[in-house]
DNA sequence: TAATTTATGTCAGTCGATGACAGATGACAA
DNA sequence: TTGTCATCTGTCATCGACTGACATAAATTA
């Protein structure tokens, strides 16, 4: 890796620093681009050439969680039921964090912290979960081999999984809470959801029951 | 009702009308305040004394529905289990959506176009509804005589009507749905769910099993 | 009609975000 | 080492969303 890449990653991590530190101090509204800007010591334009927004960077390491989800999908076995396929996959999520946290413990809190203390970036942060559902969402039909535009099931069973992520992943601004906290926490509403759903509903294959209600009116 | 609050009603109509035929035409983000303003003849400080933001004004209708559902819920017997009073809140919705639409039948579903055409906006109305979740949580608590801080339970199966009732609305862009196929659509999401879900989980109430999986550490 | 309240317009200004251009700097070949 | 090239960066100008302050015009009430 030449200079020129070292440098910029070096930027962008201290523009990530000095944000979320100035988020945590006087909240995400009141810390302006040229206040991050000028605490890492390059012009406002430099900021959005690294970031698309400030909205952008407050939620910049949620993209590698969607990723996470997807791939962990993508890597269950082909014959595993819809259900069973995305918890899994969620308990994939759920330990990468654990793992990942190592060096910093505190940062995942520390994110949601400033996500949730903020309106519009837990707007934001729903918007992106809706993306990863499509993902999500077709890789169910996919391998329930139906069309998710008519059959709305696999749509449904992510919307539940995904539910519980955001349940699993709240985390009260007042109360310090700890990541280990989080964790036992997002595991227990996995495990509340695996108690909640029907699990013959969630073996749902092609041809099973409940296919037919989906389109109102007559095909033209 | 005075002159002056005729007056202001009809702005604020007249606001609404302008904003929307502008949105659909030329889209939400390429649509200025300015113009929405002068479209009406008013000042576009004028417009803000109105809509808090462009997004409220697009987003405005989706107040009365959330309350809609709150109180519908609050209107259930106060016997009726969990599920089934949110399930029945959600039916009496689809229905005052039925009603309510007699007069323009095609509002709602350009309503949700409008919004499901643009990001931001799918966004903000997220997090209306993520602001409507606690206000149904709180009360199927209370009905259960949990602690919603603690049983996570009220949380995740408000969660799961939630996410049905997302999963319902969601009307694609290309197509052109109608309202009929819309609210069809939403019936059988829901009809999905009565099946998705664990009849016996949803009966839960104090003291039934899957209460204690919520806090990770002790006490303190 | 006079006094009071309230809605509106005007103006100035902040902040987020973008395009255009010029200068600085690292990458790379001769 | 030097010169060329690609790329990063700062400066400037600008737009659009939004807000506070103040003056004016209109409706309400006495």
């Amino acid at each position: 890796m030449g200079l020129r890449e070292r440098k910029k990653h070096r930027t962008r991590l201290a523009l990530c620093d000095a944000a979320f530190e100035l988020f945590l101090e006087q909240g995400f509204e009141s810390t302006t681009v040229d206040q991050i800007a000028a605490a890492v010591d390059v012009s406002p334009r430099t900021f959005f050439r690294y970031f698309g927004s400030k909205e952008d960077l407050a939620l910049d390491y949620t993209v590698e969680y969607d990723e996470l989800i997807t791939t962990a999908l993508a890597a269950r076995p082909e014959d595993e039921p819809p259900f069973q396929a995305l918890t899994n996959a969620y308990r994939t999520f759920i330990h990468a964090l654990e793992v990942g946290a190592a060096e910093d413990p505190a940062r995942f809190v520390r994110q949601r912290r400033v996500i949730e203390g903020n309106p519009h970036l837990m707007a934001a942060s729903f918007a992106r979960m809706a993306e990863t559902e499509k993902k999500l969402t077709a890789e169910i039909a996919r391998r329930q081999g139906t069309d998710p535009e008519i059959d709305q099931r696999p749509r449904l069973l992510v919307a539940f999984i995904t539910a519980a992520i955001r349940v699993g992943s709240e985390c009260p601004i007042e109360a310090t809470t700890s990541l280990a906290e989080l964790l036992g926490k997002m595991e227990s509403v996995l495990s509340l959801v695996e108690q909640a759903l029907d699990p013959g509903w969630c073996q749902f294959s092609l041809g099973s029951s409940g296919q037919v209600a989906t389109k109102a009116s007559s095909p033209g």
